[in-house]
DNA sequence: TGTATAAATGTTATGTTATAACATATCAAT
DNA sequence: ATTGATATGTTATAACATAACATTTATACA
């Protein structure tokens, strides 16, 4: 889960994104125009889910963009790419904890903190899930909803 | 994946699951008022997801229901007690192929033939991949988008 | 049987999320 | 410089959802 919920020094964990980010869009050929890294930048501010609508709202204050479109195809740009993951249980949408590497996440939603982490082992598990069915999977949907361990204020593995 | 997909004999499909939940509803002391029998009978009559305003129209055909909040409503009640879910992929609502367990589905959505299916052994499943971070998981929401075996005309257990 | 109270429905209004359609500007390759 | 592709700007509206409050109906039990 990346330490998520777990205190981090943010600001390197925000570098890190940004630039695994630039690296990839630069080898592959992909604009990351002022608007969709700024859009990045936003999301990243914190490991919260944000609402298209909140994410205008700040392109907005920066004089960047001010009318949906514009919020909606910089956030599908993100997500097409993997540089974001929305989060269809909140409308919402996170920046990506490991944006380079080819995942489909299982999205892990505080309803404490609300924070929202990630894990990429859910692949091949929905596979299988799948595979008696015959059903081809062409995307995958996780996503829990709970508490996480800081919250709690629990420990599961003493 | 109870042959969703698959032709059936969906009368008795439909039947069976009404039986069900008027049982349920007895048992629990639930009401099963006009307005959420009806929307239950119109989420049954085909296995795909309708949007709130979809059932809201035909509620409205019926005389019964003409504005938003009544479908709501009606949809809430139903994925309350587990006698139909909330695709979130797609906001929209299908009605529980078993709705006498309590479970966690998986759904599976054809974007074929857009019918949605539904498997229960998601639960345990979740549970497994939170543990190792502590996560305490309170809804869990597992959903597939791609090809039925039917659609793909295809065979995978020859 | 009447009355309290809880549950469900009826209604108005509005909030929130998302996209279609088309115009304009910018970039990248030749 | 021209062209074709990509991205942005803009208007308008579609689609999804709920807050807040009034009224009606069911149920329980005095």
């Amino acid at each position: 889960m990346q330490n998520v919920f777990a205190p981090h020094d943010h600001a390197s964990c925000t570098q890190s994104a940004l630039t695994t980010v630039e690296r990839a869009c630069a080898e592959r050929g992909l604009r990351l125009t002022p608007i969709r890294k700024r859009t990045l930048e936003i999301l990243l501010e914190g490991h919260h889910a944000l609402g298209a609508y909140d994410v205008l709202q700040k392109l907005s204050d920066d004089g960047l963009a001010d009318k949906p479109p514009m919020a909606y195809r910089a956030l599908n740009f993100l997500v097409e790419h993997g540089f974001a993951h929305r989060v269809e249980r909140l409308n919402a949408y996170v920046a990506c904890a490991h944006p380079d590497a080819d995942h489909t996440p299982a999205l892990w939603i505080c309803s404490d903190c609300h924070k929202v982490a990630e894990t990429a082992q859910a692949a091949e598990l929905g596979q299988r899930l799948g595979q008696d069915d015959g059903f081809s999977i062409n995307t995958l949907t996780i996503e829990a909803e709970g508490s996480c361990q800081q919250c709690r204020g629990e420990r599961t593995n003493d």
